[in-house]
RNA sequence: GCCGCUGUGGCGAAAUGGCAGACGCAACGGACUUAAAAUCCGUUGGGCUUAACGGCCCGUGCCGGUUCGAGUCCGGCCAGCGGUACCA
């Protein structure tokens, strides 16, 4: 099939010139050639890791509609830092290697390799002298340098920042690291050999492979998020991300205000000396009508409390619900279970003595691991109490027409008479005044969040800075970095959870008394903070050079990129794992502003022509480079931008992608025509001649519109702008050199290649000296786009009844007259009473009228 | 269950509270061609009516409301997709 335009041969043109003449590389402050004077803009893409299946619709979605930022703001007069690189550590590799013996080094380097080869076909440009891999050891050893940091640091809630550990002055420093030993009951994947963080686990299997996950403990390096709670969710707020974003993460960080409060044990087994249970609720308000208390199975509280008649069942209880999945625990649609332990607890309130219960539906992993049970007003305690005929009394009216058992929404408080009518806010905060007076309970706050899980029993990742002494760890010297993982032959998981590491026996060996930390980091480490080093990837003695931070990063102003594009699905992890990291460098001063990601959008998903999800199953996978080997890659890229807005999913089709093709060969016909030996060559309609008004306005026009969608990220309006300003010109006879001139520069961040080989073509014409990257970006003059006359619509009762044509800025009497005159106005008020006229200046009359 | 997103022609979509359907696809008709492809021109939400020009009615998931005027704002539903799941 015959191209309808030569873009084979012109997109690698381009593509080499741009390397060759490094367009697209960007000084740092401090460099030869770099200009203070321009403002500053970082655009930064969500970079991949580089799988063996290559580039897929998918990744150069938000790719394009970067590299058409990034070329707008060049065009703009910008200093734009647009840089790629590769979040390289990873499962796939570490499982390939696995499989064949090929180290995951190399099986990396050839998927970067071919990820890089792809990239560079679509004509993204990046600034390649910049590109960086997280498996890089020149990379990596500043992974391990932060996590010294991480580790050498403690949070003080005094000052809430986190500080050296020289500040700390208890005597147990360990207890207090941000990055800290812990025994936990963990997710291991006995497939993977590995433990994966809660995130990863989806419905009780993992994420990567969709193996079973069992709950079990093991001593695991943990990284102290929660401490940073409540700042991920304040400093949230003025960040420019989608809404559903921010809601997304604050849901999962999961704050919930309430109180903490002690019930005495009144009788029990008393196998230990355990006198109190503490309990946390959002409701104290409704303390009056908690009838029984409910421990989890794992409450360490269960033994002492049991009476020595209840302690059969309480440990068949505990047995039977610890060989239990954390996927059949959860089951919602299961009966609550639970036994009774014998024991009693009195109620602060009203010296109530109420039963003790152990059952799975309370979870030892938030608040205190027991509860307060008010069944006339939780749906699960109801549920519970029914089945076992527990006490339920109403302490909340509920409103009109509602039932008061089972109401858990705010009302007046009843049968509790310190607080008795008053409504829920108010009686919370007495309860809680009355509480801490009484010294059995305190205000308290809750997060669902966890600390975060950082140690992975896997080969392919960094190997932690740190070594153990007489079971104890330390820190190894920051001149030891980086620290490298050994060379293996077997990257098996050993089964045991003991990782792989651990059979490099000679590399294991620190000293005589210390060995290796074996534990590697999680994935997400070198995504933590590759945006630091896209500011500085060369910077040999620090993790970013301070400067050059300072610049890119906005040093001082609520900071970070300018605009980050990438799928939802990082939504909660990546993204709350970076925030992290980066308020902890904060708050040591290494980097400059307190958030990383100023501005954050989720492009869309794009499904396949069948509107399924694109996968091998389906067989609907589309490949960018078949694509881009029919149509070219400024197709590829105008189509990926005209199907509809980025953040919205969408599905593929051919022949859409046609149509822009289509689109871009009327671009290169409008400019250039076929001679006689078959030679493109420059139009003899393209001429140095004025535009008429009607040309005028269209450019002028299409250089509002496209300016506007591209700052607003509306690129399929923006396109299809410039398909109007091409139907305008596609018929004249002759072409004024000026108006393709500025369509091209509109049209260059979008289909790079074409309008760079246009703009070339058009050199012997004045006005256009240098290449098409070296020009401005136009202006338009409103003052054009201003017409002597204006169609004024005109409504009767709201109704569209007539336009009539009239000078600009006529006034409103004017109008009104003018639309009164109309002779379809006359007709339909005719016998009526006009009862008022709107009017609206050079848009509409409307006038009402009735009987 | 809870939270979020989305509902507009045959399809992808567009519309600061002011002409619903820009632009593109598909379809149909025409020009060019021996023919096809490509290209160019035209028609294209549905219905009724007119010989024709034209005219009228209906139409943005459903029901209500606010407004001179609602795809757009408010209230109540319904459906699809995504997230989450006993978080006290």
């Amino acid at each position: 099939r015959r191209k309808p335009y030569p873009f084979d041969q012109i997109e690698p043109k381009w593509q080499t010139l741009w390397d060759e003449r490094r367009d697209f590389h960007t000084p740092n402050p401090g460099e030869a050639d770099f200009d203070s004077t321009k403002p500053k803009f970082y655009i930064l893409d969500m970079f991949p890791y580089p799988s063996g299946a290559g580039l897929h619709v998918g990744h150069p979605e938000g790719y394009t509609a970067t590299d058409i930022v990034a070329r707008y703001k060049r065009l703009r007069g910008c200093n734009v830092l647009h840089p790629m690189g590769w979040d390289a550590f990873g499962l796939p590799a570490e499982q390939y290697a696995i499989k064949t013996g090929q180290h995951p080094a190399i099986t990396t380097r050839d998927n970067v390799a071919k990820f890089k080869t792809q990239l560079k076909r679509i004509g993204f440009s990046y600034d390649w002298e910049r590109e960086i891999s997280t498996a890089d050891p020149k990379f990596f050893r500043w992974t391990q340098w932060i996590f010294l940091q991480i580790y050498h640091s403690w949070f003080n809630p005094e000052t809430q920042r986190a500080e050296p550990i020289s500040s700390y002055s208890g005597n147990d420093p360990d207890s207090v690291r941000l990055a800290y030993v812990a025994e936990v009951p963990v997710n291991w994947c006995p497939e993977l050999g590995t433990v994966l963080a809660n995130e990863e686990v989806i419905n009780g299997k993992s994420e990567v492979g969709d193996f079973p996950v069992v709950r079990r403990p093991m001593r695991q390096w943990m990284l102290r998020i929660t401490a940073f709670a409540e700042r991920l969710i304040d400093e949230l707020e003025p960040l420019d991300w989608p809404a559903g974003i921010k809601l997304l993460q604050r849901n999962w960080i999961g704050k919930s205000v309430g109180a903490e409060i002690a019930f005495a044990v009144s009788e029990s087994g008393e196998r230990e000396a355990e006198r109190e249970i503490s309990v946390f609720t959002t409701r104290p308000d409704t303390l009056f009508g908690a009838t029984y208390i409910v421990l989890a199975p794992e409450n360490p509280l269960v033994r002492a409390v049991t009476t020595d008649e209840q302690e059969k069942a309480v440990q068949q209880y505990c047995t039977q619900i610890s060989a239990k999945s954390d996927l059949e625990r959860t089951d919602l649609a299961k009966e609550k279970t639970g036994v009774f332990t014998g024991g009693y607890a009195i109620n602060p309130a009203n010296g109530e003595r109420i039963p003790i219960w152990i059952a799975d539906y309370v979870l030892m992993g938030y608040g205190t691991g027991a509860i307060m049970a008010v069944p006339a007003h939780d749906a699960r305690d109801l549920e519970f109490a029914r089945q076992y005929n527990l006490p339920i009394r109403t302490v909340v009216a509920a409103p009109e027409g509602a039932e008061s058992v089972g109401y858990a929404g705010d009302g007046i408080a009843i049968n509790s008479p310190p607080i008795e009518g008053l409504p829920t806010a108010e009686a919370t905060e007495k309860i809680i005044r009355w509480l801490e007076e009484q010294q059995v309970g305190k205000r308290n706050e809750r997060y669902k969040l966890r600390d975060w899980l950082f140690s992975r029993q896997r080969y392919w990742g960094e190997p932690f800075p740190i070594v153990w002494r007489e079971g104890k760890h330390e820190s190894i010297p920051e001149s030891e970095l980086p620290l490298e993982p050994p060379p293996l032959e077997d990257f098996k998981p050993t089964g045991t959870g003991e990782p792989p590491l651990a059979k490099a026996k000679e590399w294991l060996r620190y000293s005589e008394a210390a060995t290796r930390e074996t534990n590697t980091m999680p994935q997400w480490a070198g995504s933590c903070w590759y945006y630091l080093r896209f500011c500085a990837p060369q910077e040999d003695q620090r993790f970013v050079n301070e400067a050059a931070e300072r610049y890119w990063m906005d040093a001082g102003k609520p900071g970070g990129v300018d605009l980050y594009v990438g799928g939802t699905e990082h939504a909660v992890l990546h993204l709350l794992y970076a925030r992290f990291w980066h308020k902890v460098l904060f708050d040591l001063g290494e980097v400059s502003t307190p958030e990383p990601f100023q501005r954050l959008v989720n492009q869309g998903m794009i499904l396949g022509e069948d509107g399924r999800k694109m996968s091998k199953r389906w067989g609907n996978v589309i490949d960018p480079l078949d694509v881009i080997a029919e149509y070219g890659a400024d197709a590829f890229r105008c189509y990926e931008m005209f199907m509809g807005p980025l953040q919205q999913m969408k599905p593929w089709s051919m022949k859409g992608v046609e149509g822009v093709s289509r689109f871009l060969a009327r671009v290169w016909r409008l400019i250039m025509e076929e001679n006689q030996a078959g030679d493109w060559i420059v139009s003899e309609s393209v001429k140095e001649v004025d535009l008429t008004k009607r040309q005028l306005k269209v450019v002028h026009a299409t250089i509002k519109k496209v300016t506007e969608d591209i700052e607003s990220l509306s690129f399929n309006t923006a396109i299809s702008q410039m398909m109007v300003f091409v139907n305008e010109f596609t018929n004249v006879e002759v072409k004024p050199v000026a108006a393709l001139r500025t369509l091209l520069i509109l049209l260059n961040p979008f289909a790079p290649h074409i309008s760079s080989e246009l703009w070339e073509a058009l050199g012997r014409f004045s006005g256009g000296v240098g290449d098409i990257t070296d020009q401005s970006w136009p202006e338009h003059d409103p003052t054009l786009l201003i017409e002597d006359e204006v169609e004024i619509i005109v409504q009767v009762n709201g109704k569209l009844r007539d336009r009539i044509v009239v000078p600009l800025n006529n006034s409103e009497d004017e109008l009104q007259a003018a639309a009164l005159a109309s002779a379809k106005v006359q007709e339909l008020v005719a016998g009526k009473t006009i009862r008022k006229v709107v009017v609206v200046p050079n848009k509409l009359v409307n006038i009402v009228a009735a009987d």
